[in-house]
DNA sequence: ATGAAAGCGCTAACAA
DNA sequence: TTGTTAGCGCTTTCAT
């Protein structure tokens, strides 16, 4: 910056200002500012710049699984709509383990950054810590328990049970469930909206048809084994996400068991090639990108008004999932 | 961390000693200033301690596409490595947009960033100045032209030849090929294995069935109805990535053209569901998770000999890519 | 073994 | 309109 103002033949004030933005600068100076911080292809710090203002124009993101496409459609959102405003992206991948995401949320707020949105592992530490000092935050997908604002997600309960209702209109009885992670709010939602569609038809909920996975492929792989070496299979299975979902069409192509002519597959979460390949899968499809930017303008709006000193009370947004239907479910084999 | 020099009645001297794990400072102290640190919930401030050190032990990494699962895995393996060396990681998405690479390498190196890790959307912009500047950085997958070392990637030539000479040996002729973007290393060299394995096989390389995709899964959907509605279209395709193999399953699904009774299809990069659904598909597989896993290593090694004032001389590493026979492909239909 | 003080690169309040 | 200067929170000599 010096050499900058030395090329230049200003102060450093002025080149700051320059930077900035600032109105009061000649245009001729501002022009050779310009044209020296070219020729020494100067880039200003911004570490020295957070520790002046006391902020950082970061926002940190942690998912607990960054090869899904779920969260990196949503990281999509949230980056167009940070970039729009300003804010750079930090992501954190916490690999559903609550220790690590911990680990993230400290080094997060250690560099600073203005704000975070979190999908988070289980962890509601994260969840008491940060409310607890008003710390910016909004959580996307899952929503801690007794978190009832500053969160988007879709209606789990209605989606699940929708799609738990759609293979019951087909005549299916014998319906299984791979459930994700109870303690999370998406692994219980999707239980519970599971539940209510089958009470409501008078469907008898097996223990042996409640598969407890992780949202992980290879539990999903192992709920697939279980149920379908079951003296009595289920004719139809929904499955709670959409990792869960090729794990358990794995379990299907080992056992050479034809989806669904022999079971029916309904799953949440759509994907790019759900469409494409045999069995073309009905899924319950979540608006991803519109999570992302719609958690992102929520945190925005927290940090501003933050910045002005007050607290504005955000809601838990509820956008809606739509069940796209396709040819993985079929009425029940004969 | 003056209020926690205050609390444990030390100087802060005392408290970054600790902080730091420097010997030196009694046990009975150590345990006050820990003590101290918990109950006031304090997080050193990263962005102070950078400023002073000249460091920020975070490196940055910018792909052209989050929502590829190449890159998110590959960046599974940067981070067990960056972690395990108590860096941070910052991920960047620059959408296939060379002008926003080029905004968020400018933002990295603001935000000091000890090194970087690219996979470059087309700016060989990127590779001059920031070599020229001996600033660390290592390519990734994509290797930009001229450049002869700190990358790594597979041997793209030879997995494309591999390919190509598997549609070959099952007696195709007519193999048309899906390319990525040209300029790109990545594009250029699956083009030249493509050609290689075609004249070796004294097959002609029509026009019309070199389509010129851009690695996105639209462009492969179009390449895809372009080479099927041909008056004579290909038994055999070659698709130059993940993304563009799924535009292209779309067409043929739109077209309702079975694979691989009426085409066969051969594609780069392996993913979680090629395998389970159907056609399963035939790949060229990339060690995804050691790319990012060596690209790491490779950086942390340029850093750390920069530290010491010298210049490292670390070559292009080629790892190994594998065809992963499965069922769209076969001999050409009746 | 512990503390006092200088300074990292920048911004902002104030002076000129 | 431009320049001078204090200080953001930390680390690190150098005294003690």
């Amino acid at each position: 910056m010096h050499d900058v103002a030395r090329l230049a033949g200003v102060s450093i004030a002025t080149v700051s200002s320059v930077i900035n933005g600032k109105s009061g600068v000649s245009p001729k100076l501002t022009a050779q500012v310009n044209q020296a911080m070219a020729t020494l292809d100067y880039h200003p710090d911004l570490v020295a710049r957070s520790l002046k203002v006391g902020r950082t124009n970061v926002i940190g993101m942690v998912v607990p699984d960054v090869t899904n496409q779920f969260y990196t459609e949503a990281m999509r959102g949230v980056e167009d709509e940070a970039r729009a405003h300003g804010y750079l992206l930090i992501l954190g991948n916490s690999n559903e383990d609550p220790d690590h995401e911990q680990h993230l949320l400290s080094m997060l707020f250690s560099q600073r950054v203005d704000g975070v949105l979190l999908a988070s592992s289980g962890s509601t530490a994260a969840y008491d810590r940060l409310t607890r000092r008003r710390f910016p935050i909004v959580f996307l997908d899952r929503v801690p328990h007794g978190c009832t604002e500053r969160a988007v997600t879709v209606d789990n309960i209605s989606a699940a049970y929708n799609a738990t209702k759609h293979l019951v209109s087909l005549g299916h009885q014998r319906i299984a469930i791979i459930a994700g992670k109870l303690p999370l709010s998406t692994g219980s939602d999707r239980v519970e909206g599971y539940r209510k569609a089958m009470q409501e038809a008078n469907l008898p909920i097996l223990e042996d048809f409640f598969q407890r996975g992780d949202f992980s492929l290879e539990s999903g792989h192992q709920c697939g084994l279980n149920l379908m070496k079951l003296p009595v299979p289920p004719t139809a299975i929904f499955s709670s996400n959409n990792k869960m979902t090729l794990g358990l069409m794995r379990s299907l192509a080992e056992l050479s068991i034809p989806c669904p002519e022999q079971v029916s597959v309904i799953s949440f979460d759509d994907f790019e090639w759900a469409a494409n390949f045999s069995p073309r899968l009905t899924t319950v499809a979540q608006p991803t990108y519109e999570i992302g930017r719609q958690a992102m303008q929520m945190l925005l709006r927290i940090i501003h008004s933050a910045n002005e000193g007050l607290v504005v009370n955000e809601n838990i947004l509820v956008l809606p999932a739509e069940l796209h239907l396709r040819d993985s479910t079929a009425p029940p084999g004969l």
